[in-house]
DNA sequence: CAATCAAACATTTTT
DNA sequence: TGTTTGATTG
């Protein structure tokens, strides 16, 4: 019976589930249920005979997360859930312009350029227009053009104030016409030509209202200008939308989200009262205490508080190491302590603010020999092997993909040098024509033998492709156009990169088409738009490093979020303006909420940055977590758990670094040391000047900056 | 056209 | 500090 999944429920999810009319925004915390709500209520809306499954369209921002969705839904309802549009904003777009594809004014088998291929394709562009890409670097243009496009702004839109701007505009204005006359389209373009056709022509928006009765919108809290405009475009006046999010979550501000979408969606359409899910499932009570008294110090919030009834739990435990080696081998050292205690590792998370910090963690990870595995990298389909076959794919579809050509003209390498790929894009910006007509109409030259030899490879591959079936296809470009021949004579790294071509190849041999007659289409749809799972060996015990990006939606028994200084968490960039500060607590939010029973803080007095040494203050938001809800782990301050990490402090420095940071100077100052001063507040000493009897110290403080300090008159303590 | 070396530069990221 | 990118050279 379908009740039972309604049985489950506590009373405010049930009246999100069971919300009978008109829009909602459900406020819903990390850890209270959002997914099992939304995916609870579409099933409720079929099973009640309130909605037909062609009515529903759901939103996710990945593609794990519509997966999931479906999955869900497939179990609750008897049937198969296929008539409903369930997807990412641009999984979506993509299934709408694949399916009016006449009436967006695109080819029947447009292609999708991912980040590498817009990128690609905006140099090319610049240089064709001979722009220096020294004044206008290629990736700026390329965030100014994105940008631009996720607030729903065309280039002639825009009111450049200065040279430069006016500049940019019209790189996006004559980017635009190059996608269009190649074809193409961009990331935030399948929303935007959605978006267009969709406002532009009233009979197929008319179409579209009327059937999607109910609309769902998972993270909305990350919505930016365009989705929203595309989600009001769609719903019309007459839809019941319900959204889901949290506006404590929201850390993609960086990329266009709005967080004020939750208020204006409350403002128009109608929605009094967001129903708020604060009963949380996940984690103990220490944890959530943290994490709320953590939250209050942002403004403007929605207000939530999220409580649990399974017990305060362990404490926040706390550590502060000499340096970041310190700091990582406090880690390993407690991993390797709940491992004993039987935790399983996948069970166990390193969260970070970025990237870098994984280095330190992998070499003490590696030194111990404990399994681990560092999320974030390279995705299949972004792999260079793989990007090189679908370019081939892409030739065999359409020849005149400019970008494809140009991707492997000369891969694996045949004699068409930078010379005769210049020649050939004159030709063709010459006589208006794409460079693969450039290259069949290009009868004489130097390099003309080769040129022909690689136009007569292609034709051939589209022959072939008549013939054969798609897997075969797949299989049979990688032989015939030299990339496997490539990567098997290359000693280092071809290994793997032909194993992941065999799974190119299986790929293919189990992709399943919606229309086969567009099989190669959808199949290069499909990886461009979902760049694959971000690696294999998910199925070892492993422990798992990963930014605190990466981890929302993620939930682990003990969390170690490291680096916990000023400068890196919150970080530098974003210690300028409040609205920066609160981002990074917002991220530290959702560090502090993936912790089910134990949650570590950590942080190192001392850490190597950009090849320097930096002695950053505590992060700000230690200071944030009310006393009473940790207990600190650091050396000096406990005698039990610390003595097994006493001899790292010894140990480590002196290995690490021979230069003058250890020694104690007159006074008993140590270089990193945290200090206060009666006017300049709180600091660390960053460096030393003796000359005599004199001793000045350079110190950083955190109000004031870095000063110079004479200690015969400065009235300085330890912090 | 490939290999080697120097210089720049280094949040967060999904689609 | 380590990597990636580019420019130069053979």
């Amino acid at each position: 019976m379908f009740s039972d999944h309604l049985a489950g429920l506590n009373p405010e999810q049930l009246r999100a589930v069971t919300l009978a009319q008109g829009s909602a925004l459900v406020l819903a915390g990390a850890g209270s249920g959002k997914t099992r709500v939304l995916t609870t209520r579409i099933a409720w809306l079929i099973a009640g005979q309130r909605a037909m499954a062609a009515n529903i369209l759901a939103v996710t921002f990945t593609n794990k997360a519509a997966r999931e969705m479906h999955t869900r839904l497939s179990v609750m309802l008897p049937i198969n859930p296929r008539g409903m549009w369930i997807g990412t904003f641009h999984g979506l777009s993509n299934r709408f312009l694949r399916t009016h594809w006449r009436d967006a004014g695109l080819p029947q088998t447009f292609a999708i350029l991912d980040m590498q291929d817009q990128l690609a394709a905006i140099k090319r562009l610049m240089k064709s227009l001979q722009v220096s890409d020294e004044k206008f670097p290629p990736r700026q243009v390329q965030a100014f053009i994105n940008s631009h496009k996720d607030q729903g702004l065309r280039a002639e839109a825009l009111k450049p104030h200065d040279a430069f701007n006016a500049k940019l505009t019209e790189l996006y204005a004559a980017y635009d016409a190059q996608c269009r006359r190649e074809g193409v389209v961009d990331f935030a373009e399948l929303l935007l030509r959605s978006y267009e056709l969709l406002s532009s022509n009233e009979a197929l928006r008319e179409h579209y209202r009327a059937r999607f009765s109910h609309i769902l919108v998972d993270e909305f809290q990350d919505t930016n200008k365009l989705q929203y405009a595309w989600l009001t475009l769609f719903a019309g006046p007459h839809a019941s939308v319900f959204a889901v999010g949290d506006d404590d979550q929201s850390i993609y501000a960086f990329r266009g989200a709005e967080v004020g979408n939750m208020r204006r969606l409350m403002a128009d359409f109608q929605v009094a009262e967001p129903i708020k899910l604060e009963q949380n499932y996940r984690s103990c009570g220490n944890i959530l205490d943290a994490a709320n008294a953590l939250i209050q110090h942002n403004d403007g919030r929605l207000g939530k508080n999220l409580w649990t009834d399974a017990g305060a739990g362990e404490p926040v435990r706390l550590y502060r190491g000499w340096t970041d080696g310190n700091e990582a081998e406090f880690i390993v050292d407690e991993v390797r302590a709940l491992r004993r205690d039987g935790h399983a590792l996948a069970n166990m998370a390193v969260l970070y603010r970025s990237n870098a910090q994984s280095r330190v963690l992998e070499h003490a990870l590696f030194q111990a020999g404990l399994p681990y595995r560092v999320y974030g990298g390279l995705r299949f389909f972004e792999r260079q092997e793989i990007k090189h076959a679908l370019a081939y794919l892409r030739l065999v579809a359409s020849p005149e993909d400019d970008n494809a050509l140009l991707r492997v003209i000369n891969v694996p390498a045949r004699g068409i040098g930078a010379r005769t790929v210049e020649n050939l894009q004159t030709a063709s910006r010459e006589r208006g024509v794409s460079l693969w007509q450039a290259a069949c109409g290009q009868g004489g030259g130097r390099s003309a033998a080769s040129l022909g030899k690689f136009v007569l490879l292609i034709e051939q591959l589209r022959q072939d492709a008549l013939r054969l079936s798609f897997a075969q296809l797949v299989s049979h470009l990688i032989d015939f156009s030299g990339l496997r021949a490539m990567y098997q004579s290359d000693k280092d790294g071809g290994e793997e990169r032909l194993e992941n071509l065999d799974e190119l190849i299986s790929a293919a041999v189990s992709f399943a088409p919606e229309d086969p007659a567009q099989i190669i289409a959808e199949f290069l749809a499909h990886a461009s738009l979902e760049a694959g799972e971000h690696q294999a060996g998910a199925g070892e015990d492993a422990f798992q490093l990963m930014t605190v990006h990466a981890a929302k939606g993620l939930e682990f028994d003990c969390v170690f979020v490291s680096g916990l200084e000023e400068g890196l968490f919150p970080h530098e960039n974003a210690l300028n303006d409040r609205h920066g500060i609160e981002e990074e607590r917002r991220l530290m939010y959702v560090a502090i909420t993936r912790a089910r029973q134990r949650l570590y803080l950590t942080q190192a007095q001392q850490r190597m940055l950009h090849g320097q040494t930096r002695y950053p203050l505590p992060s700000r938001f230690m200071d944030e977590i009310p006393p009473a809800l940790t207990k600190n782990l650091s050396e000096s301050m406990t005698a039990g758990l610390s003595s097994r990490h006493a001899p790292a402090t010894t140990r480590a420095p002196a290995a690490r670094s021979s230069g003058p940071a250890r020694q104690e100077l007159p006074g008993g100052w140590r270089i990193g040391q945290s200090v206060a001063h009666p006017k300049f507040g709180v600091g660390v000493i960053l460096n030393a000047e003796a000359l005599g009897e004199e001793l000045r110290l350079y110190v950083n403080f955190a109000e004031h900056g870095a000063k110079w300090l004479d200690m015969r008159f400065a009235k300085l303590t330890p912090a």
